[in-house]
This record gives structure tokens, sequence and C-alpha cells, in this order.
DNA sequence: CGCAAGCTTGAGGAGTCTCAAGACTGGTGG
DNA sequence: CCACCAGTCTTGAGACTCCTCAAGCTTGCG
């Protein structure tokens, strides 16, 4: 698969070792980065809608606060959840016409924008623009793969303790507490995200409470106890 | 997260929408492209290694003929594999000083190879260099994406209904037979792809064939002949 | 021919899904 | 302020799938 990218001379001099560079550090939280000088802030409630599959795709999306889900729904009706994105993490870079995923703030969430279509003509082009793509192309690369990685495990138990171990290293890139993790997607979500029911979810998390590897101070707030269990959770937990 | 990606003014001018359009474009083979300038090619027999987890990051790869297996072993000793890379797909492309999985070549495989040093002060920079680190970011994010909505899968013959129609879709686009279609990877691989078991993935076969589903011509070879069936596997096939 | 590797099939048990009902929570309206 | 309600979470029971362990079978190769 050649793919054609129309950039010409439109790129110059860039620095392979630069660009490779880039992952590297993107692990490492940077708050003090001055805001780029382009991009729209938008709100967005808890529960609202950001996009729905099928739309026109318009705009690149940064998370700057808050969680937003992105799912889809397959042609067999089954609904797959595809990511949990928190700060820092893009969502909506298809290279495409329409969006594949619907996008929904899960909770209160700080969205910046980055449309399509510059405003105006004159900031059009420039490195920033770019580098938005990159960093979008890389962020979402690595939402999947760590997805692919959760999705693989067997039983739904090891699926689960994998989930808030993710959940809380995610946490700690932030700079937020990782311990008590917070929880801010329903069982549902987690059901669809994970490839199994919202029973077996819940099921899982009394079984890892029951046996001290956890504890739920509420549904939404769980403590991990034992991490060394949840990694290593054996077949016939 | 933000990300430092220290191009500076080193990439100028760039078009946001020729790099949007990477993705929808990306889609279609193009096998008439010209070569690029760069990149050593890189024969690997059967079973030959490519690289291994932890190994130094040396180089980016495209897949010219053949087919690639990547795969990871996870700290408890479970294995995952991460992909089955055909040609025109890219891998290696990790944005660290180490490998995170390991590559193999399941067929005999030609390779391209973009070793990360350039070879010589000359050719350090340029446009194509560029081009291979997005084209490959893009390929494997579309890898791990595809890979996810595989893994979704609630039972053991949806995955593999769908693992169907995936090598099939693939070996479309790559201009090759589609129907007749060529599973050259062993059931364990798939089984470690799909998270389930070699046994399973046999069993499921057998029942898909039986069904009058597909045709088993050979084990690596199998006819799809009700794609319907395969994308529509109810719960309780 | 014999061996190794991969594939298939079988039996039993563990795990999970389905369907169902009850408990809890937060928000709304009387 | 309280009752109600909808949504979410939890728990239960039964059926089913899938994993585990095991044993043949096929294929390709030395």
């Amino acid at each position: 698969m050649y793919t054609t990218l129309p950039m010409g001379e439109s790129v110059h001099a860039t620095d392979f070792h630069a660009l490779v560079a880039l992952g590297a550090l993107g692990a490492a939280a940077q708050p003090e980065r001055p805001a780029p000088s382009f991009g729209e802030i938008e709100a967005v409630p808890a529960g609202g809608r950001i996009y729905m599959q099928d739309d026109p795709a318009q705009a690149i999306y940064r998370v700057a606060a808050g969680t937003v889900g992105t799912s889809l729904v397959l042609e067999n009706g089954s609904r797959r959840v595809t990511g949990f994105l928190c700060e820092g993490d893009y969502f909506g870079a298809v290279f495409a016409d329409r969006q594949r995923c619907s996008a929904e703030a899960i909770t209160e969430c700080t969205l910046v924008r980055y449309t399509r279509r510059p405003r105006s003509p004159g900031e059009a082009a420039g490195p920033e623009r770019s580098r938005i793509v990159i960093e979008a192309l890389q962020s979402e690369r690595q939402t999947a793969e760590e997805h692919v990685l959760l999705l693989g495990g067997v039983t739904a138990c090891a699926k689960v303790a994998a989930f808030l171990l993710y959940l809380s290293r995610r946490a700690a890139a932030r700079g937020e507490p990782d311990n008590p993790v917070a929880i801010p997607m329903t069982r549902y979500d987690i059901a669809d995200f994970l490839g199994t029911t919202p029973e077996s979810v819940s099921r899982c998390l009394t079984k890892l409470n029951r046996a001290g590897a956890i504890r739920m101070d509420t549904p939404d707030r769980i403590a991990l106890l034992e991490r060394r269990t949840l990694s290593d959770i054996p077949r016939g937990y």
C-alpha cells in the first residue's frame, strides 16, 4: 500500500530524527507549553454529543479537560467503545470525509478544536498545523495499541484488572491522583470497551474487591491495593 | 499531554489539507508509484526474525512482499500477536529507544528498511523521510484500529469470521485473490491475535465449514461462501 | 520411513452470557 | 422536605460457550 502524500515541496528540510523523537517525548506531560496560536476552545457538558458516526469530518480535537468516549455501531448492530480520551489525547483525526465513530463527553469537557478549514487564509499553512496532525496520529495510534492489549486478555477479570491499571497509569501520566482511581464511565461503556458485558464487569470488580486486590469506595472511585495481583490474574481467577 | 516536536522552523508551509488528505488516499493501492530514492531492500526467509522485543529500534520497515507478524510477551507471560503486516504496511516505527514487539517473517518476505541514521549526511533531511514517518504512523494506526474491531467480538466464532473477512478485504486492497483467501499464519498466531485459543479457532472454522459459510480447501486456503453469514454471526452460533 | 510441527477432534469443567430482579444514586417535581 | 423516577449498579440462577488437557491425524521434510 503506497500512499500518495501530495506535499511535494511543501515540507522542507524536515529532520528525520526530530520526527522520530516525537513519540519518546510525547509520553511526558508538559503543561508549561504555551498554547497553540490557533484552535478553538469548546466546552461540552457531561453527556453532550461532540459528533456522530457518519457526520462530516470537520475538525481534529484535543482534550484539554474531562473525559471523552468514542464509540461506533457495527453493521450487525453491536456497539463498540473505541477509546476513552483524557487530557492531551486527540480524537477525530480521520482522513476521510466522514467520521467513523461517534464522540461524546463522558464528563464535562473542555476541548480544543482544530478545524480543517482555516478560519482566515493567512493562517492556512505553517508548522503548527502539521504538528497537530502528526501529534494526533501518534496519539490515536497509542490509544488503539493500548486498547489492543486490554482487549487481548482472555478472561473478563484479566481485562477488567488491566483496565484499572490502565486508568491509573494514565491518570499518573496526567499528574492526577492515580491510586484511588476515578472511573468516570459507566459499566456499560467499560463492557463495550473491553468486549464483555456490564454484568461481568460488575462481577469482576466485586470479586477483586472481596479478594482485597481493590477497594471500591464508590462505583466510580476504586483504590488499587495489590497492583501485582491485578497484573498477574491467572486463568482461573 | 502536550508533545514536544522540536521541528521548529524545519517544516515550512505544510499544507494542512494535504496532510489531512493522506489517509483518504492511503487506502488505495498504487503500485505504479516509483520506489523511494532511499531505503534498503531486505529479504527475510519464512520464519526469520526481523527484530526482537527490547532490541534497539534502528529502522522503520515497510513490507514489499510477504507477510510479517508482530508479537510481544507481557509481564505475566502471555503472548499477544499485535499485527499481520502485508504489502504496503509499515511496522517498527516506535518512537523510543527499543522495540516493544518482536517481528518475524511469516512467509518469505521482502522488506524496505528505512534506517534511522541516514547513511550519508547529505541525505539526512528531506520531504521523503518525513513522508515515511507520517505514512508509518498512519499505517500502524490503521493496523491497531482494525485489530480493535476484530478483538471486540464477543464469541470466538464472530472473531474468526471477522478475521476471515479482514484477510479477504486486505487481499483485495492489494490486488491479490480475495476469495479463496490465503491464510499464511498458523492457528496459534491467529489465536494470539484474536485473544482465544488455537483449538477454538480450529473448531470455529470447522463449524463454519460444516455450516457452508466457508470451504476449507486446505488449512491455509479458505473460500468465503456466505459473506453475509460471516459478518452477522449471532451470539449463539 | 520416521520425525516434528501443525491441525483437528473429544470430554470435562470452568467461566461467561442471558434473563431477571432488587438495591442504590442523583435529579425532579409536588 | 419528601416522594418519585430513571438510570445505574449489583446479585442470582440457568444455559451455553469456551478453555484446558488429551489424544489422533495430516503434512512436509530430513
